[in-house]
DNA sequence: TTTTGAGTTGTTCGA
DNA sequence: GTCGAACAACTCAAA
């Protein structure tokens, strides 16, 4: 005789295209939903601020869709070994099914638990959901996992195309009741309410929200993703990560949504899903990569200690509104468009010379799509210590972005109040600035908005210097 | 086997 | 004003 079957959901908070329950439920089993919340089992990467507040409403929304279907989702705290074989021994459950991760810390408590269940009889069987391609299945010409993009995503094209999502579940067979623990008693909110009221208005969660942002973009916006996705004030890209991170929808839903209402129009947009993929298969390859550059030379770079500057750079106060407009939006929203990304890391690492490492730690707590492969895998690119990293002569001029890709400044009006006012022709260089315009948008350089805390020539050329020296450096 | 060309997202300088 | 070249070093795939 057969017992129940225990779901195990972790990042894949979704009914949908969820071949773990899938699997589960077609066996006819009664279903044990189970999520387990194991704070010490990713060591320093335990989930950030933003990602604790997602969590909490994710689940919710899990619990709520579950329960339609009438399963309860059971929450438990502590090691997931522990939790798992707790609620094994409760149920009786004779089969656990789960959807594999691949942060590197995942990968080995997985494998141990698998064996050790394994070992006891149970059937336990994992299932890939979170990725397009496994990082097993994907070799370059010599055998080695891929450290280059454009020929890594040629043969992910050119591999079978990643199956049809499945359809969600119909029905499920109750398991009696068994006990859970309260998601409120797990504090995941933050202790700050401004800030989560903030984060709010911004996001709605779920698998339900997912589709439908998805259904949305993939219908009008992701045909024109390749023009549009680079204009700030337009803001043309999915803000579909979040949603992926925590697995309220699949990439294969994505591919195949944006296949069939983009067609080939939608080729750019997954093109950047195809990144998120090789950041995925980068640190599954390279374990390290969170925390240690690719390229090892970069453990000689000659990086600054500058607390008061890493600080303003953290408030959106270092004087260039490109830079200041990014960190606010994350601030006031848990997330920064893409390209702003990019100028805000590059400053920090490149004007600042303070280390990626930094802007890692802070982006792991603020955004709410923080996710181990791809914001270790950003920082190492835009830092020039990744896989076919930016090279170190890119130093992404502020002003210059924000004059090509926010030529009127909306972007920076919508994060930085107390520039709102100011001339579009000095909105990215206040310093430059007449008096009168400045007086005219009530802006006072030095008190209301501070002058840059660097000079753009003197950085970029100190920049330059400190990588020449770390080349020189045997 | 060896060689060759290309490689997410730029900037600056000099013609 | 516009345009092309230079700015490393290395990986990878194709010839």
């Amino acid at each position: 005789m057969t017992g129940a079957a225990i779901v195990w959901f972790r990042q894949d908070l979704r009914l949908a295209d969820n071949p773990a329950l899938c699997a589960a439920a077609a066996t006819g089993a009664p279903i044990i939903a189970i999520y387990v919340l194991d704070e010490a089992a990713a060591g320093p990467w335990r989930c950030g601020a933003a990602s604790r507040w997602w969590l909490h409403h994710s689940l919710k929304a899990l619990k709520q869709a579950l329960s339609a279907l009438g399963v309860s989702l059971i929450l438990r705290r502590g090691p997931s070994d522990l939790a798992i074989a707790g609620a094994i021994a409760e149920t009786g459950a004779t089969s656990i099914y789960w959807n594999r991760l691949y942060e590197p810390w995942a990968v080995r408590r997985d494998s141990e638990i698998k064996t050790r269940l394994r070992g006891f009889g149970l059937k336990v069987e994992s299932f890939n959901a979170s990725l397009l391609f496994e990082p097993t299945r994907m070799r370059n010409g010599s055998g080695n996992p891929y450290r280059v993009f454009t020929p890594f995503w040629k043969a992910a094209l050119a591999a079978p195309a990643p199956e049809r999502p499945l359809d969600a579940p119909a029905n499920l067979t109750a398991a009696p009741d068994v006990a859970s623990e309260k998601l409120e008693d797990w504090r995941l909110l933050p202790k700050t309410s401004s800030w989560a009221s903030s984060l709010q208005n911004h996001w709605r969660f779920g698998e339900k929200a997912a589709l439908e942002r998805l259904a949305e973009f993939a219908g009008a916006a992701a045909a024109q993703y390749g023009a549009s996705r680079d204009d700030l004030g337009r803001y043309g890209v999915s803000r579909l990560s979040p949603h992926l991170h925590f697995g309220e929808i699949s990439p294969r839903q994505i591919w195949h949504e944006i296949k069939k209402l983009a067609g080939e129009e939608g080729l750019p947009f997954l093109r950047q899903v195809g990144w998120r993929e090789f950041c995925h298969h980068l640190l599954f390859a390279n374990p390290d990569l969170p925390d240690h550059p690719l390229d090892s030379s970069f453990e000689r770079f000659p990086w600054r200690e500058d607390p008061e500057s890493l600080t303003a750079w953290k408030k959106g106060r270092t004087g260039y509104p490109l830079v200041d407009a990014a960190m606010r939006e994350l601030w006031q929203t848990g997330y920064i468009h893409n390209r702003a990304r990019m100028v805000a890391g590059s400053f920090l690492v490149k004007h600042l010379l303070i280390r990626w490492q930094e802007g890692e730690r802070w982006f792991w707590d603020t955004l709410v799509d923080a996710d181990l492969a791809n914001n270790a895998c950003g920082w190492q690119w835009v830092a020039g210590c990744g896989a076919d990293a930016a090279p170190y002569f890119r130093v992404f001029n502020p002003v210059l972005q924000g004059e090509k890709f926010d030529p009127d400044g909306a972007y920076v009006r919508r994060h930085v109040q107390e520039l709102a006012r100011l001339d579009s022709k000095f909105i990215h260089r206040p310093w430059e600035a007449p008096q009168a315009a400045l007086n005219a948008a009530g802006v006072r350089l030095g008190e209301t908005y501070p002058r840059p805390i660097v000079d753009h020539a003197f950085a970029r050329e100190r920049a330059l210097q400190a990588h020449a020296a770390m080349r020189s450096a045997t």
